[in-house]
RNA sequence: UGGACCAUGGUGUAAUGGUAACACUACAGGUUUUGGUUCUGUCAUUAUGGGUUCGAGUCCCGUUGGUCCAACCA
């Protein structure tokens, strides 16, 4: 080799984001320093969407060595809740993240405050009395202009009374609020004299019955940034129109704190890149309430849910997840992801780290015949081929067996090679057979015995196994089995972009939530099989065991589930090319 | 009939003016004590029409299609 010859270091691609969080970065923005925030609202459980946000703004201050914060966006106390914190808290950790302090919006309530008081001393704020149809036939369209309202140029110190007034619970939310004064000729819907306080004369769960007015999200967010030494502020799409109020109000913020306008000091930068849709599954948080409260799924952790919980119970792994999630990407452009690259993500992880087991789920008996009667032997299996080093276990091999009724075939095509009348098989890691024959109903044709010889030099790991038999099939001794709860899962919903079809539905039929709705769902996405059979051995796995039922597909041990009455969920079948 | 953003195989992403690359799916085949895994192969006039350039997926203009913005939600 060359000593010219120079290692070439493959190097993953930076997306976009990463590129431009490298740049501001090496051209010393904020100093240099890197800091984001994680700010989900307390108002329901995290989902699939939510877990690329995190992966990216935990991701970015990971590997930039920033730290990125867990804010809470809690500023609509009607809706938010302390049930939720403690979800979306687990969810995060569960991903693998670590946040550098959990914060709230509300923690900056009076700062916020002080600085609206200061708004409207400086003339950029004043109290408007009218309501909110008034409010917003004013606002025109985004291809009309607004018009001003006349309570723009009342006196400053009347603002300001009524500001007070606002908070003091005394007068009734509607009445009043308070907005920026800006332009409402502006394109940017969002510069028409945005809304920045609001009357609720609700007591809130953190600050209690300290304010009965509460900022809205675009007076709150920038500033929440901007107190907390956010350099980079990064979110979905739908904000892009945002960001210029955004940056307007951290401009006044930094004017009020006598920040000055340094561009490279202290000032939060907005990023946006495209949010997570999915074929066949529904993603908004209002959505999966309707689900849950109209008892359609069992729950926010129901294994169809597409939330992070749900996943979870699914059988997915952290690792599954974000492996999903990287080969998506971050872009600008609204892509409608296909479930199968989830699907796809989650059979790569699990191939690695599922635990194999025997499970039947359709049983028919087999009966070697010349096995002799009442004899059982342990035989061992591995835990993993894919990692032998994660040992083995052991399985009773007897002569009454349970195997998948569409193993066997008495009248096979050619393509298919598994058990059936005059052909050898094997039981994986046990012995080779030879059906010698079946019993049917002679009224309904069904099999209801099947009946064998093995072969005893044959025996798995003996010389006398090296014999080439092209199907092997999967096994249960009968009586040395336990019967078993498997849940398998479809997707929820028949078409692939639900929550365009619902749109479309509600529309059509002047009727809304869960009626939209159920034309679309799917009656099969649950069925429950209470007939089948897995080892002893893995009925006693714990929650959440990652397992493989061979040859079938991947499944998850239920919290559900007890030694005496094990449960499963499919979380993805095995690739299948049978047939082809 | 406003503004902002977007368009690369079936799906998603890469190519930062210089040979259109990768993953998944699908299909075909080899290996295999899981019809799994693994390995090999096949699948694109970069939405469209012009322009700039020695050279354009990339830059400019038009067209078409899509997303977002008119909550006292976030």
């Amino acid at each position: 080799m060359s000593t010219t010859e120079a290692v070439v270091e493959k190097k993953e691609p930076l997306n976009f984001i990463e590129q431009k969080i490298k740049e501001d970065l090496a051209a010393g923005l904020n100093g240099g320093r890197l800091q984001t925030r994680f700010p989900p609202e307390p108002n329901g459980y995290l989902h699939i969407g939510h877990a690329k946000a995190i992966a990216m703004d935990f991701g970015v201050a990971r590997k930039f060595g920033g730290v990125c914060n867990l804010r809470m966006d809690d500023t609509n106390p009607q809706k938010e809740d302390m049930e939720y914190v403690r979800a979306i808290e687990r969810d995060i950790e569960w991903l693998g993240f670590k946040w550098g302090k959990v914060v709230y919006a509300s923690d900056y309530f009076q700062e916020l405050w002080d600085f609206a008081v200061w708004c409207i001393k400086t003339g950029r704020a004043y109290v408007d009395e009218q309501t909110s149809e008034q409010i917003a036939a004013q606002k025109g369209t985004p291809t009309t202009p607004g018009v001003n309202s006349p309570y723009r140029d009342r006196p400053i110190e009347e603002s300001l009374a009524l500001f007070q007034e606002m908070n003091s619970g005394n007068m009734e939310p509607g009445k009043a609020i308070l907005r920026a004064k800006i332009d409402m000729t502006s394109s940017n819907m969002h510069f028409r004299d945005p809304i920045m306080y609001r009357v609720l004369n609700m007591p809130h769960w953190r600050t209690g019955s300290t304010w009965n007015a509460y900022p809205m999200y675009d007076f709150t967010h920038g500033q929440s940034d901007y107190l907390e030494g956010v350099t980079h502020s990064i979110c979905t799409l739908e904000f892009v129109s945002h960001r210029e109020l955004y940056d307007l109000f951290v401009d006044w913020i930094k004017e009020w704190k006598g920040e000055g306008d340094n561009l490279n000091d202290n000032r939060p930068r907005q990023y946006e890149f495209n949010k997570l849709n999915l074929n066949y599954t529904l993603m908004s948080k209002r959505n999966l309430l309707i689900l849950t409260k109209e008892g359609v799924v069992n729950g926010w952790d129901d294994p169809r849910m597409p939330t992070i919980c749900g996943i979870r119970r699914r059988g997915y792994s952290p690792e599954s997840i974000l492996r999903f999630i990287d080969s998506i990407g971050y872009t600008t452009f609204d892509a409608l992801n296909d479930v199968k690259l989830m699907e796809a993500a989650a059979r790569a992880d699990l191939n690695d780290r599922a635990t194999r087991v025997s499970a039947v789920l359709d049983p028919v008996k087999v009966v070697i015949t010349n096995y002799p009667e009442g004899q059982t032997e342990e035989l061992e299996v591995m835990n993993n081929p894919e990692h032998p080093e994660e040992g083995t276990h052991f399985i009773t091999f007897g002569r009454e067996l349970w195997i998948e009724r569409d193993d066997f075939k008495t009248e096979p095509d050619k393509k298919f090679f598994r058990m059936c009348p005059g052909k050898e098989t094997r039981l994986k890691s046990a012995y080779i057979v030879d059906c010698t024959g079946y019993k049917a109903n002679p009224e309904t044709g069904v099999v209801e015995e099947i009946y064998c010889t093995y072969d005893p030099d044959s025996k798995a790991g003996t010389p006398g196994a090296n014999r080439k038999v092209k199907g092997t099939l999967h096994w249960l001794a009968c009586g040395h089995c336990v019967q078993a709860e498997v849940r398998n899962y479809e997707c929820l919903w028949t078409c692939e972009n639900p929550r365009d079809a619902i749109k479309q539905y509600e529309k059509e039929h002047g009727v809304r939530g869960i009626d939209a709705m159920r034309p679309f769902l799917n009656p099969n996405s649950l069925s429950v099989n209470t007939a089948a059979f897995v080892e002893q051995w893995a009925a006693e796995l714990p929650a959440f065991s990652y397992l493989q039922f061979q040859r079938i597909g991947y499944y998850n041990v239920d919290p559900d589930s007890t030694p005496q009455h094990p449960v499963f969920n499919s979380t993805v079948g095995l690739k299948d090319s049978k047939g082809k």
